[in-house]
DNA sequence: CGCAGTTTTGATTCATCTCAATTTGTGTGG
DNA sequence: CCACACAAATTGAGATGAATCAAAACTGCG
């Protein structure tokens, strides 16, 4: 997959933008929630451009001049790290809802490649738009903060999930998480596709492919799920949630 | 090591503080940089308290209240997350001038445990004046987003770290990064003394602590280090930079 | 229909963990 | 100040989980 030009769709209508914010269906789950119509009005006109991207498409690069962070309305991305060595490691999967760049802020530049898994759209927030605007409305200062430590506080979990969980463990921790995500937003948590192949899967939970398939097969052998290429489908979820509660207790 | 109650040193003159963070040696590296005098002033008023710890105690614990970040006057700290089952990850070591806390943003309470790994002292920055005072001065306002970003990007890397390197090459990163902060202190990058133990160094690895000890004994064999219990001295900062360069390009 | 990419499964190798014994270092109280 | 007890670190031998190498099966797309 190689570079594609980036589609941006521009202001179209006052009107429909306006409402961009507040009919979106991954509001509940965004960057304004909690914020009163006024301010969301605020927030809505800030958010000028929405950006539309198939999937293998990048969003941004590592090095990428840093000037805005992004929301997911549709779709699904993976985030990925590359060394000078070439070895490169998938640090996370994003949904809708979900806030994408931060790791930009830093040094004003990307520090990862964010790529799109399936066909996606994402709202695009001018940063120094939103630090400007954060400044006036508390609300979303604090809720901007939040989500920075959200994320912070997440990669605690996975490293925690690198440094002591054994493949079939991390594997079970990756569905639950999956299960969690997509049962907050109103879809099944016990059914659902998987959009990453098992190489990007076993990136992300330092494992190798074929780990992964494996790990998968002896879930389906042990009856807590059925797997059919990227179909899950979970039919004990206590089951699984068992298997990381009482590793070392029994 | 128990729970001992937290000696909190009141503001005792008003003069002294004015000038705490002015003449702070951390100050270079932590949350005032870059800030003018006059904006240095405010921050100092909000910093009303310093909290001393000796080696062993906690400066907060998992599900404490959040209320307030911590900059890192002098000594040296970990970070480590608990899960139920009593599996217990380091997620980081701090020394001065970092910021500590972060983590509790998100829940309004803390995600992990801070522990002083030597005698230490931080300035309590309470979170909601933070928040106040950064809507004002917007160089403040960046300097904070830029802080939590890196420790965004910060993670990322140990993320990568953990599931991509080998034994040896997680403690060669374990090291190199060591050498990185205390050169940018001021002190020798070759010479330093580990505050952590092998078992607390290995378990923010994601290795066993006898794996620690034979890694480092094998750059010892190899000549690149010289060690001697917490004594590190590094002998070929260069020969250790390779090490993490060409793993699979040769 | 065929080809490329992805996934599954098997056999073997290797790195790290585990268990165990010893050495070294540290702090405390007599 | 020394001796003792306890914590931390080193080192070895063997077990084990995941990686590697390899082949076959499946999927989806042109």
């Amino acid at each position: 997959m190689k570079a594609v030009a980036l589609q941006v769709i521009p202001a179209i209508k006052l009107h429909s933008l306006k409402d961009a914010c507040a009919q979106c269906n991954a509001r509940e789950l965004c960057l304004p929630q909690g914020l009163s119509d006024a301010e969301l009005q605020q927030l809505d006109d800030m958010v000028g451009v929405r950006q539309k991207l198939k999937r293998g498409e990048h969003l941004y690069r590592n090095g990428d001049p840093f000037s805005a962070i992004y929301a997911i309305k549709t779709g699904f991305f993976k985030t990925d790290v590359v060394t000078e060595d070439g070895r490169d490691h998938v640090t996370g999967f994003q949904m809708h809802g979900e806030i994408l760049g931060m790791d930009g802020i830093s040094g004003d530049a990307h520090a990862c490649n964010a790529v799109a898994l399936e066909d996606s759209e994402v709202c695009v927030i001018p940063f120094a738009e939103l630090e400007h605007l954060s400044a006036t409305i508390p609300t979303l200062q604090r809720h901007f903060h939040r989500v920075m430590s959200r994320e912070i506080v997440r990669d605690h979990g996975i490293m925690m999930l690198l440094g002591t969980l054994r493949a079939e463990e991390r594997l079970v921790a990756f569905l639950l998480n999956l299960s969690q995500r997509y049962a907050a937003r109103g879809y099944s948590p016990t059914e659902f596709h998987l959009r990453a192949t098992r190489d990007e899967i076993g990136s992300y939970l330092g494992l190798k492919l074929e780990t992964v398939s494996r790990a998968l097969s002896q879930l389906q052998d042990s009856e807590l799920i059925q797997v059919q290429q990227k179909y899950i489908r979970i039919t004990s979820l206590d089951g699984l949630k068992k298997m990381l509660a009482h590793t070392q207790t029994c």
